[in-house]
DNA sequence: ACAAAATTGTGATGTAAGTCACATAAGACC
DNA sequence: GGTCTTATGTGACTTACATCACAATTTTGT
């Protein structure tokens, strides 16, 4: 399936629009490839864009001081990833964005999308509904954090997500389960 | 400060209004009181409307299973609270909000805020703003949460919000932190 | 003002998971 | 295809914090 295509069935699940809409909407995008490793933002840049991933997976951490690395989100096929802190602060990155498995995604700046949300209100909906979305599961992952043990967290990624544990490294979901790779490592062999 | 005032100083920090513009966002709100331990979103309500504190305290939280209870936010004046995932996406709430400390807010409803959002582009701007904010908030607290140890976040916690301590009591300050009421009480005579 | 309920402090004990250390295995690069 | 790097498995030891138990103090309702 086409990137215009992805597009288009992911907005239309939330929001109608009409085809000259969605033209105007899909113009302010631009289509970019990634390679596992590469970064899409850089720790202190002045950050621009956000992205819409097509295909492979990032991930969005952050990087303490004794360079320790936190997993904020991995961003598998139509979930969006920026440091939206930064991008709608206009401060500089705090986290770090990257390619975890080789990428395709579409990528609109922070103006393109004040503008359209402001042309086309139907997206400006959207764009409050997808944000809130975004914080609905930062909340429930809070949550999931504080109310789970590690197993019961560990079981709920599995479910979630059966590709992840094929596509990432087993340390990266460590970083993101928070615990260290030892006790996952353990985990993921007692339980078969 | 009457609460007008204090709403509109609040949404000018971030968005210009014409006098008649806020009027109109005004005329869009409810004024309420609550007394401590009132609940203004019950688990399984549906849920209409949003909360903006002028004065007193809230706090949004989470009930498990065993009636363990999980602090997600305190909400001060000037801050909003509701269950946003419930609000957004018409599901019963997950959440309760109460009253920490009697409170005066005013209230908006979901349709309401839609439809001036709609009617009043800044006001849309602001929203986006807002719940993008909130979403930042979030993404910080995890981090926190995941990269500090439990002296820190509580070190954090009374640097940010030192009149917290004189307001709530202790165990609902440790399940925000996401440690047993003991261990907070140690920290707390440890450190003075 | 008094009884009942809620809040807070503190000791003793158990345990999940971090850290360190080293071995093995799997990918990446030329 | 062989070397170098990255990822993973596993044991030994340590530790922060949960849990339980009970006492002391404060707040609240009537």
């Amino acid at each position: 399936m086409d990137a215009r295509q992805i597009l288009k069935d992911h907005i239309t699940k939330t929001v109608e629009l009409t085809d000259a809409q969605f033209d105007g909407f899909y113009a302010c995008f631009k289509h970019e490839s990634f390679r596992k490793g590469q970064m899409l933002i850089r720790e202190g840049d002045a950050v621009t864009r956000e992205y819409f991933v097509l295909s492979g997976c990032l991930k969005t951490y952050f990087m303490n001081d004794e360079l320790r690395m936190t997993i904020l989100q991995f961003a598998m096929p139509t979930w969006w990833a920026s440091d939206y802190d930064a991008l709608y602060n206009r401060h500089p990155a705090a986290v770090i964005v990257d390619c975890v498995a080789n990428a395709e995604v579409l990528s609109i700046s922070a103006d393109d999308r004040e503008k359209i949300c402001h042309e086309i209100e139907a997206i400006g909906h959207f764009f409050r509904w997808r944000t809130n979305r975004g914080y609905a599961a930062s909340q429930r992952r809070l949550l999931s954090l504080m109310t789970n043990d590690t197993k019961k967290r560990y079981e709920d990624l599995l479910a979630q997500y059966p590709t992840l544990f094929q596509l990432v490294p087993k340390h990266l979901i460590a970083s993101y389960l928070g615990v260290s790779r030892e006790t996952l490592s353990r985990l993921y062999h007692s339980s078969r």
